[in-house]
DNA sequence: ATGTGTGCAAACAGTTTGCAAGCTT
DNA sequence: AAGCTTGCAAACTGTTTGCACACAT
């Protein structure tokens, strides 16, 4: 695998996120660094990335993948998916109460 | 829920099948009791069943949904997933040795 | 210099939707 | 008769692939 810049950014925009991104997430990302950063591009990056083990994937029944580093999803962790803004966000550990770290004007519909 | 003769096909190969079916495996079989059944009609079926609890999905992670009978979804069972057919079996309860089932050729994957 | 990696556009697969005609009630 | 339901085709979303050019090695 060669490190070029697009594969950089990728890496980049994976690390610095700390929650799952969805491959239109991850290219808009990247995208900042890499402005002509095109789409197939991204989904072959994925794809040899999580074949590597370096990204994981998040499946959620119904939805488009999302993708983790391989370092956070080693750590036991739970997802709060927004079904506002459709975005998943990474939650630490695993509380008894977990549905109430959500209570802000949010409704908790799954775990 | 008008009680067509695409909605009676959608039911009879639901329940014929006794394992989860894909939407194309849905429309042939169905097909074969309602020729001119189309593709968006076995759509609209299905998401009206689901919506009204007579059909459960199945989720495989990165594979299209399946379907299955609600009766069938409420007693605990497994899934065999065929990765050179693609179709999808039910197994019966729980076994310890659950890998021992498929052995006539078939290489377990994933449980 | 070599050959992998990239961007673009076209091709694909699965699913949804608009609309006129058909069938259930 | 009224209007939900269907089939068809077109539109859509997410993803993959072919190809010529660019760039890492």
């Amino acid at each position: 695998m060669r490190n070029t810049k697009q594969l950089r950014a990728i890496r980049e925009a994976m690390h610095s996120a700390g929650r799952p991104l969805a491959v239109n997430e991850l290219h808009e990302l990247a995208g900042q660094h890499v402005p002509s950063l095109g789409l197939a591009t991204v989904y072959r990056l994925i794809s040899s990335l999580v074949e590597q083990g370096e990204i994981a994937t998040v499946d959620l029944p119904g939805q488009p993948p999302r993708y983790e580093t391989a370092h956070a999803a080693s750590h036991h962790h739970h997802h709060f998916h927004c079904l506002s803004c459709d975005k998943m966000f990474d939650l630490d550990g695993c509380t008894p109460g977990i549905e109430s770290l959500a209570q802000q004007g949010f409704t908790v519909t799954d775990q």
